[in-house]
DNA sequence: GTTGAAATGCTGTGTAC
DNA sequence: GTACACAGCATTTCAAC
């Protein structure tokens, strides 16, 4: 991956646009004192480059149903590692999914609607997959902080 | 926190917009066969209920320098927990800062430019911190899947 | 990088059904 | 919930600097 030469212009576009992905090229444009047209090229072209990858929503996970988030380390025989990521990233419950260093190689996050539904991940979808040798599970209790940004 | 009714309309938006943040009330309001102003009034009321608590844009973060991410599990004294989370949230580098159920209490993700900023940041800031009892740390080598919406 | 102008399309609002 | 209309903006694209 080639690296971009983002500048502070853009970072401070890109804290906005973080901010309030509706900003308007016009009022982006008077708070970083440039022109409309300067920051539509850019933002332009932070899109083609894939720095920005999506416009997007951010959604209270809680509000729609979501009351239950664990977090669960997998070790898995390394055989059997990307099979087993690979079945997981196709359930739909599964928010992310990381090869990590250290013991436990998976690291994934799941969003449930009740812990119903959570032993029915764990013990139908999650248990019965091949390769597995170790599972442990954690039940989020208090969000202090949530992905809120980038340090730009 | 009160239960919101949301019905299969209003998450057909939410899944529209989690995809494309900047579709037009008219596009989704053709997608989903109503009209544009039913579209708004949802949207606006979704809004009002903090279902949708903002918009905004996904970043790669790989692409804008941020190219180590970390993992760090955090046991505390019990009376210092809160504290900790505190000071750590207040760090432009902690992405995201949970309390769980399970021997290491607090789970944190770190995003940094490179290791010596990281191991800048767990000498200097998360070893300096007083109530820590144990920390574990791993280092992202692949993301499989990454909050790639909710299962709406 | 800037400004200006014109065409187009979308939003916000109100009205009526 | 729908349909329509109107004003106000924003975006897009052009040209010129």
């Amino acid at each position: 991956m080639r690296q971009m030469k983002i500048d502070a212009t853009d970072r401070k576009i890109l804290k906005l646009l973080t901010e309030n992905g509706r900003m308007s090229y016009v009022d982006i444009a008077k708070e970083l004192g440039l022109s409309r047209v300067a920051i539509r090229e850019r933002i332009n072209q932070l899109m083609e480059e894939g720095v920005i990858e999506k416009f997007s929503v951010v959604i209270n996970s809680d509000k729609v149903g979501k009351k239950v988030s664990a977090f669960f380390e997998v070790d898995c025989e390394p055989t059997s590692l990307v099979k087993v990521a690979e079945t997981l990233v196709e359930n739909p419950k599964v928010a992310s999914c990381y090869q990590m260093t250290g013991p436990s190689t998976l690291h994934m996050h799941v969003l449930v609607e009740d812990f119903d539904e959570l032993e029915h991940f764990i013990n139908e979808e999650l248990y019965a997959l091949q390769g597995i040798t170790r599972v442990e599970s954690h039940i989020l209790l208090r969000r202090f902080k949530s992905r809120s940004g980038l340090n730009l």
